[in-house]
DNA sequence: ATAATATTGATACAAGATATCAATAAGGAG
DNA sequence: CTCCTTATTGATATCTTGTATCAATATTAT
Protein backbone atom coordinates (compact mmCIF):
# COMPACT_ATOMS: atom_id res chain seq x y z
CA UNK A 1 0.00 0.00 0.00
CA UNK A 2 1.83 2.93 -1.19
CA UNK A 3 1.20 6.29 1.20
CA UNK A 4 -0.94 8.96 -0.52
CA UNK A 5 -2.55 12.39 0.70
CA UNK A 6 -6.09 12.30 1.51
CA UNK A 7 -7.43 15.04 -0.75
CA UNK A 8 -11.09 15.55 -1.44
CA UNK A 9 -11.18 14.90 -4.58
CA UNK A 10 -10.41 11.12 -3.34
CA UNK A 11 -12.95 11.21 -0.82
CA UNK A 12 -15.69 12.70 -3.90
CA UNK A 13 -14.53 9.54 -6.07
CA UNK A 14 -15.26 7.49 -3.20
CA UNK A 15 -18.28 8.79 -2.04
CA UNK A 16 -19.26 8.64 -6.11
CA UNK A 17 -18.64 5.04 -6.60
CA UNK A 18 -20.52 3.92 -3.74
CA UNK A 19 -24.18 5.01 -4.96
CA UNK A 20 -23.18 3.87 -8.45
CA UNK A 21 -23.07 0.32 -10.24
CA UNK A 22 -19.82 -0.43 -11.68
CA UNK A 23 -18.94 2.71 -13.60
CA UNK A 24 -16.76 3.58 -15.73
CA UNK A 25 -14.28 6.57 -15.21
CA UNK A 26 -16.37 9.11 -17.41
CA UNK A 27 -19.28 7.94 -15.02
CA UNK A 28 -17.40 8.86 -12.22
CA UNK A 29 -16.06 12.25 -13.36
CA UNK A 30 -19.98 12.57 -14.30
CA UNK A 31 -21.10 12.18 -11.28
CA UNK A 32 -18.08 14.00 -8.66
CA UNK A 33 -18.60 17.06 -11.48
CA UNK A 34 -21.75 17.33 -9.66
CA UNK A 35 -20.01 17.75 -6.07
CA UNK A 36 -17.39 19.80 -7.27
CA UNK A 37 -18.05 21.53 -10.83
CA UNK A 38 -14.08 22.26 -10.95
CA UNK A 39 -12.38 19.05 -10.40
CA UNK A 40 -10.69 18.01 -13.50
CA UNK A 41 -11.20 15.25 -15.95
CA UNK A 42 -7.24 13.64 -15.60
CA UNK A 43 -7.81 13.88 -11.27
CA UNK A 44 -10.68 11.40 -11.84
CA UNK A 45 -8.99 9.52 -14.21
CA UNK A 46 -5.86 9.22 -12.31
CA UNK A 47 -7.50 8.79 -8.58
CA UNK A 48 -9.35 5.62 -9.66
CA UNK A 49 -5.66 4.31 -10.67
CA UNK A 50 -4.25 5.39 -7.10
CA UNK A 51 -7.35 4.16 -5.84
CA UNK A 52 -7.32 0.96 -7.36
CA UNK A 53 -3.70 0.13 -7.20
CA UNK A 54 -3.79 0.42 -3.56
CA UNK A 55 -6.72 -2.01 -3.36
CA UNK A 56 -9.27 0.35 -2.70
CA UNK A 57 -11.53 -0.34 -5.67
CA UNK A 58 -11.62 -3.44 -7.98
CA UNK A 59 -11.30 -3.00 -11.67
CA UNK A 60 -13.77 -4.88 -13.83
CA UNK A 61 -12.04 -5.49 -17.24
CA UNK A 62 -14.45 -5.97 -19.74
CA UNK A 63 -14.97 -7.04 -23.56
CA UNK A 64 -15.61 -3.99 -24.85
CA UNK A 65 -15.87 -0.29 -23.47
CA UNK A 66 -14.22 1.61 -20.80
CA UNK A 67 -12.79 -0.27 -17.54
CA UNK A 68 -15.37 -0.27 -14.92
CA UNK A 69 -14.75 -0.36 -11.03
CA UNK A 70 -16.13 -1.67 -8.12
CA UNK A 71 -15.98 -1.06 -4.42
CA UNK A 72 -13.71 -3.99 -2.93
CA UNK A 73 -15.84 -5.21 -0.42
CA UNK A 74 -16.48 -8.37 -0.48
CA UNK A 75 -15.38 -11.79 -2.56
CA UNK A 76 -18.04 -11.90 -5.42
CA UNK A 77 -17.70 -12.90 -9.61
CA UNK A 78 -19.21 -10.68 -12.49
CA UNK A 79 -21.50 -11.64 -15.15
CA UNK A 80 -21.36 -9.43 -18.13
CA UNK A 81 -23.76 -9.51 -20.87
CA UNK A 82 -22.40 -10.72 -24.62
CA UNK A 83 -24.75 -8.17 -26.36
CA UNK A 84 -24.99 -4.96 -24.12
CA UNK A 85 -22.12 -4.89 -21.68
CA UNK A 86 -24.37 -5.08 -18.19
CA UNK A 87 -22.36 -5.89 -15.29
CA UNK A 88 -23.94 -7.48 -12.83
CA UNK A 89 -22.49 -8.88 -9.14
CA UNK A 90 -22.58 -12.37 -8.68
CA UNK A 91 -22.55 -12.88 -5.11
CA UNK A 92 -20.81 -16.57 -5.41
CA UNK A 93 -17.05 -17.10 -5.66
CA UNK A 94 -15.78 -20.97 -6.26
CA UNK A 95 -12.22 -21.94 -4.11
CA UNK A 96 -10.77 -22.47 -7.50
CA UNK A 97 -7.38 -25.01 -7.47
CA UNK A 98 -4.71 -22.35 -8.09
CA UNK A 99 -2.64 -24.60 -10.62
CA UNK A 100 1.47 -24.83 -9.89
CA UNK A 101 4.20 -23.50 -12.39
CA UNK A 102 7.23 -22.20 -12.44
CA UNK A 103 6.48 -19.92 -15.20
CA UNK A 104 4.17 -17.75 -13.55
CA UNK A 105 2.98 -16.94 -9.58
CA UNK A 106 -0.70 -16.45 -9.18
CA UNK A 107 -1.82 -14.13 -6.74
CA UNK A 108 -5.32 -13.82 -7.64
CA UNK A 109 -8.12 -14.83 -9.72
CA UNK A 110 -11.02 -13.63 -11.81
CA UNK A 111 -14.12 -15.04 -12.59
CA UNK A 112 -16.42 -13.62 -15.05
CA UNK A 113 -19.71 -14.97 -16.48
CA UNK A 114 -20.99 -14.13 -19.89
CA UNK A 115 -24.67 -14.83 -21.36
CA UNK A 116 -27.40 -12.72 -22.12
CA UNK A 117 -29.00 -10.35 -19.14
CA UNK A 118 -32.88 -10.65 -18.43
CA UNK A 119 -33.70 -7.85 -21.26
CA UNK A 120 -31.55 -8.53 -24.23
CA UNK A 121 -33.00 -12.38 -23.34
CA UNK A 122 -36.58 -10.95 -24.23
CA UNK A 123 -35.93 -8.90 -27.16
CA UNK A 124 -34.05 -12.14 -28.15
CA UNK A 125 -37.51 -13.03 -30.07
CA UNK B 1 -23.59 -18.70 -36.94
CA UNK B 2 -23.88 -15.76 -39.12
CA UNK B 3 -22.68 -16.85 -43.35
CA UNK B 4 -19.99 -14.63 -44.37
CA UNK B 5 -18.33 -14.89 -47.64
CA UNK B 6 -15.01 -16.71 -47.56
CA UNK B 7 -12.31 -14.36 -48.58
CA UNK B 8 -8.90 -14.64 -48.72
CA UNK B 9 -8.30 -12.43 -45.93
CA UNK B 10 -9.74 -13.94 -43.76
CA UNK B 11 -7.74 -17.11 -44.74
CA UNK B 12 -5.11 -15.14 -44.13
CA UNK B 13 -6.09 -13.67 -41.21
CA UNK B 14 -6.93 -17.07 -39.45
CA UNK B 15 -3.41 -18.54 -40.72
CA UNK B 16 -1.22 -15.82 -38.88
CA UNK B 17 -3.05 -16.20 -35.83
CA UNK B 18 -2.42 -19.71 -35.88
CA UNK B 19 1.25 -18.74 -35.61
CA UNK B 20 1.05 -16.45 -33.25
CA UNK B 21 0.97 -15.81 -29.82
CA UNK B 22 -2.75 -14.46 -28.38
CA UNK B 23 -1.79 -11.44 -30.88
CA UNK B 24 -3.26 -7.98 -30.80
CA UNK B 25 -5.31 -7.13 -33.98
CA UNK B 26 -2.19 -4.48 -34.61
CA UNK B 27 -0.05 -7.49 -34.13
CA UNK B 28 -1.63 -9.97 -37.00
CA UNK B 29 -2.12 -6.85 -39.20
CA UNK B 30 1.99 -6.60 -38.84
CA UNK B 31 1.91 -10.10 -39.94
CA UNK B 32 -0.27 -10.36 -42.59
CA UNK B 33 1.19 -7.64 -44.18
CA UNK B 34 4.17 -9.66 -45.25
CA UNK B 35 2.13 -11.81 -47.24
CA UNK B 36 -0.58 -9.19 -48.71
CA UNK B 37 1.16 -5.66 -48.33
CA UNK B 38 -2.09 -4.07 -49.69
CA UNK B 39 -4.17 -5.77 -47.05
CA UNK B 40 -5.81 -2.54 -45.15
CA UNK B 41 -5.88 -2.50 -41.42
CA UNK B 42 -10.00 -1.95 -40.88
CA UNK B 43 -10.15 -5.38 -42.81
CA UNK B 44 -7.96 -6.95 -40.48
CA UNK B 45 -9.59 -5.70 -37.36
CA UNK B 46 -13.42 -6.07 -39.24
CA UNK B 47 -12.81 -9.87 -40.18
CA UNK B 48 -10.95 -10.25 -36.74
CA UNK B 49 -14.50 -9.51 -34.56
CA UNK B 50 -16.38 -11.45 -37.48
CA UNK B 51 -14.48 -14.60 -36.50
CA UNK B 52 -14.88 -13.65 -33.14
CA UNK B 53 -18.64 -13.22 -33.01
CA UNK B 54 -18.91 -16.77 -34.99
CA UNK B 55 -16.52 -18.13 -32.44
CA UNK B 56 -14.03 -19.20 -34.71
CA UNK B 57 -12.13 -16.92 -32.93
CA UNK B 58 -11.80 -16.43 -28.62
CA UNK B 59 -11.04 -12.39 -27.37
CA UNK B 60 -8.85 -12.68 -24.56
CA UNK B 61 -10.06 -9.62 -22.59
CA UNK B 62 -7.12 -8.07 -20.96
CA UNK B 63 -6.39 -5.17 -17.82
CA UNK B 64 -4.39 -3.12 -20.07
CA UNK B 65 -3.73 -2.57 -23.65
CA UNK B 66 -5.24 -4.24 -26.82
CA UNK B 67 -7.80 -7.37 -27.20
CA UNK B 68 -6.44 -10.27 -27.92
CA UNK B 69 -7.07 -13.17 -29.59
CA UNK B 70 -6.69 -17.10 -29.45
CA UNK B 71 -7.59 -19.96 -31.70
CA UNK B 72 -10.87 -21.29 -30.09
CA UNK B 73 -9.56 -25.42 -30.27
CA UNK B 74 -9.63 -26.55 -26.77
CA UNK B 75 -10.61 -25.45 -23.18
CA UNK B 76 -8.04 -23.50 -20.97
CA UNK B 77 -7.94 -21.01 -18.98
CA UNK B 78 -5.35 -17.76 -19.02
CA UNK B 79 -2.51 -16.14 -17.32
CA UNK B 80 -2.06 -12.59 -17.49
CA UNK B 81 1.17 -10.92 -15.70
CA UNK B 82 0.16 -7.85 -13.65
CA UNK B 83 3.41 -5.80 -14.34
CA UNK B 84 4.16 -6.93 -17.99
CA UNK B 85 0.40 -7.96 -19.15
CA UNK B 86 2.05 -10.97 -21.07
CA UNK B 87 -0.67 -13.70 -21.47
CA UNK B 88 -0.12 -17.56 -20.92
CA UNK B 89 -2.07 -20.64 -21.87
CA UNK B 90 -3.34 -22.43 -18.54
CA UNK B 91 -4.76 -26.15 -20.13
CA UNK B 92 -7.27 -26.31 -16.90
CA UNK B 93 -10.50 -24.98 -16.49
CA UNK B 94 -11.97 -26.77 -13.70
CA UNK B 95 -16.13 -27.10 -13.97
CA UNK B 96 -17.76 -24.29 -12.32
CA UNK B 97 -21.20 -24.61 -11.12
CA UNK B 98 -23.16 -22.54 -12.79
CA UNK B 99 -25.03 -19.68 -10.59
CA UNK B 100 -28.86 -19.47 -11.68
CA UNK B 101 -31.05 -16.45 -11.50
CA UNK B 102 -33.71 -14.62 -13.39
CA UNK B 103 -31.69 -11.74 -13.98
CA UNK B 104 -29.32 -13.38 -16.90
CA UNK B 105 -28.84 -16.43 -18.74
CA UNK B 106 -25.10 -17.77 -18.55
CA UNK B 107 -23.83 -19.53 -21.21
CA UNK B 108 -20.10 -19.32 -20.24
CA UNK B 109 -17.45 -18.19 -18.27
CA UNK B 110 -13.49 -17.35 -18.12
CA UNK B 111 -11.58 -17.84 -15.53
CA UNK B 112 -8.39 -15.28 -15.52
CA UNK B 113 -5.30 -16.16 -13.21
CA UNK B 114 -3.48 -13.14 -11.66
CA UNK B 115 -0.13 -12.76 -10.70
CA UNK B 116 3.87 -12.10 -11.80
CA UNK B 117 5.19 -14.08 -14.84
CA UNK B 118 8.64 -15.55 -14.42
CA UNK B 119 10.36 -12.39 -15.90
CA UNK B 120 8.70 -10.02 -14.11
CA UNK B 121 9.15 -11.53 -10.48
CA UNK B 122 13.31 -12.24 -11.12
CA UNK B 123 13.10 -7.91 -11.91
CA UNK B 124 11.29 -8.06 -8.82
CA UNK B 125 14.21 -8.01 -6.67
C1' DA C 1 5.42 30.15 9.14
C1' DT C 2 8.32 28.00 5.86
C1' DA C 3 10.10 24.58 2.91
C1' DA C 4 9.67 20.36 0.38
C1' DT C 5 6.93 17.79 -2.44
C1' DA C 6 2.59 15.48 -3.84
C1' DT C 7 -1.51 16.63 -6.18
C1' DT C 8 -4.34 19.22 -9.19
C1' DG C 9 -6.56 21.05 -13.51
C1' DA C 10 -5.91 22.16 -18.28
C1' DT C 11 -4.58 20.55 -22.29
C1' DA C 12 -2.19 18.00 -25.74
C1' DC C 13 -1.49 13.58 -27.28
C1' DA C 14 -1.51 8.42 -28.00
C1' DA C 15 -3.66 3.99 -28.65
C1' DG C 16 -7.19 1.20 -30.01
C1' DA C 17 -11.11 0.62 -32.50
C1' DT C 18 -15.24 1.97 -35.42
C1' DA C 19 -17.83 4.56 -39.24
C1' DT C 20 -18.13 6.01 -43.93
C1' DC C 21 -18.00 5.27 -48.65
C1' DA C 22 -16.64 4.44 -53.41
C1' DA C 23 -14.38 0.56 -55.67
C1' DT C 24 -13.95 -4.37 -55.94
C1' DA C 25 -14.77 -9.28 -55.44
C1' DA C 26 -17.69 -13.35 -54.21
C1' DG C 27 -20.97 -16.44 -55.33
C1' DG C 28 -25.68 -17.64 -56.88
C1' DA C 29 -29.05 -17.53 -60.93
C1' DG C 30 -29.69 -18.38 -65.48
C1' DC D 1 -19.52 -19.19 -68.27
C1' DT D 2 -21.60 -14.48 -67.77
C1' DC D 3 -24.30 -11.37 -65.47
C1' DC D 4 -26.19 -9.43 -61.37
C1' DT D 5 -26.66 -8.62 -56.63
C1' DT D 6 -24.66 -7.62 -52.59
C1' DA D 7 -21.00 -8.39 -49.11
C1' DT D 8 -16.37 -7.10 -48.52
C1' DT D 9 -12.46 -4.27 -49.12
C1' DG D 10 -9.01 -0.41 -48.47
C1' DA D 11 -8.41 4.35 -47.38
C1' DT D 12 -9.36 7.59 -44.34
C1' DA D 13 -11.74 10.29 -40.93
C1' DT D 14 -13.40 10.06 -36.52
C1' DC D 15 -14.47 8.43 -31.88
C1' DT D 16 -13.39 6.64 -27.30
C1' DT D 17 -10.56 5.76 -23.66
C1' DG D 18 -6.78 6.77 -21.23
C1' DT D 19 -1.93 8.90 -20.43
C1' DA D 20 1.82 12.61 -20.39
C1' DT D 21 3.17 17.21 -19.46
C1' DC D 22 3.56 21.12 -16.69
C1' DA D 23 2.74 25.32 -14.14
C1' DA D 24 -0.14 26.39 -10.22
C1' DT D 25 -1.88 24.87 -5.84
C1' DA D 26 -2.48 22.23 -1.64
C1' DT D 27 -0.68 19.23 1.96
C1' DT D 28 2.36 17.74 5.42
C1' DA D 29 6.58 17.79 8.14
C1' DT D 30 9.76 20.80 10.44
Amino acid sequence: MIKTRNTSQKQLILEAISHLEHPTCEEIYAEVLKQDDSIGRATVFRNVKTLTDNKQLVKIVVPKGALRYDMSIKKHSHFICDRCGKVLDIFYLPNIDIPKSNLYEIDGYSLIFTGLCEECKKKER
